[in-house]
DNA sequence: CGGTTTTGACCGGCGC
DNA sequence: GCGCCGGTCAAAACCG
């Protein structure tokens, strides 16, 4: 091998090595990202298991107005937190139910619009669901949950529960939260590596196959009732993103 | 054709 | 009383 061919032997390797340490670069870059967004949704569900929570959208003028229209249904308000697929830009939170949409506005705090559900399952039924983007972070979904439903949890056809599909649910109690980490992947149904149904189009109904992933979810809902399990989530999530490179992306 | 979504209008509570 | 704002209504459009 003369001194030519090494040159451009070490060009060539020189070339590849830039390119590599330039994609890495950018991985980097998306998983700090990553780091950063699930980080704050970790503490968030921490704070929220801890009962230190109260409500986010601590608009004065919002919570006093339904204070003053509804003391009953303000006691069983609960909020889910979802990760939206970033080019979706439908206000469609997935929970097992079928919602029927009956407003849109656009609120003062919050650039987003919201949306406002009722149960189309039972016209009587009076729980009714805000759908809004966070303000922080526009592909994650915030739904409001006021009241609860006078009916059972409509049943998959394989006879399992409908667990929602999309979210982790914590108890539905007093102003209770719960938690999505939906990372959204290159591959539209992985999440953290688990598959998680995702159902696109109109009027699609909610409880159709579900097979195995509700088995995952019901495991993962019974983690979130775990006191300790925050803590255990925190340090997961922190481990997955420093040792598995595909991890999660945005 | 029936159920759902869209969207402008309307209503009621609150602060000034 | 007035204006602002969130929530709801309802007619038209849309879709399977």
């Amino acid at each position: 091998m003369d001194g030519f061919e090494q040159d451009t032997s070490l060009a060539n390797k020189m070339q590849v090595l830039e390119s590599e340490v330039k994609r890495l670069y950018q991985e980097n870059e998306k998983l700090s990202i990553s780091l950063e967004v699930m980080k704050k949704n970790c503490s968030f569900l921490q704070a929220c298991l801890q009962g230190k929570q109260t409500q986010e959208t601590s608009d004065p003028r919002e919570d006093s107005n339904k204070r003053a229209r509804n003391e009953v249904a303000k006691a069983k308000i609960s909020r889910v937190l979802t990760r939206a697929n970033p080019g979706d830009f439908r206000l469609v939170v997935k929970d097992g139910y079928q919602w029927r949409k009956y407003g849109q506005k656009i609120t003062k705090d919050n650039p987003s619009p919201r949306a406002y559900f009722r149960c189309s399952l039972f016209p009587d039924c009076p729980v009714k669901k805000k759908v809004q983007r966070c303000v922080e972070d526009k592909s994650i979904l915030v739904a409001t949950y006021e009241g609860e439903h006078n009916h059972a949890v409509i049943e998959a056809p394989n006879g399992l529960t409908a667990f929602p599909d999309c979210t982790i649910m914590a108890a539905s109690t007093t102003n209770s939260l719960s938690f999505s980490p939906m990372g959204y992947s290159p591959e539209p149904n992985t999440t953290l590596g688990l598959a998680f149904p995702v159902r696109e189009g109109r009027r699609r109904p909610c409880h159709d196959s579900m097979d195995s992933n509700i088995r995952i979810e019901e495991y993962v809902a019974s983690l979130t009732r775990d006191p300790n399990f925050t803590a255990a989530l925190a340090a997961a999530v922190a481990h997955s993103i420093v040792t598995l490179p595909h991890f999660t992306r945005i």
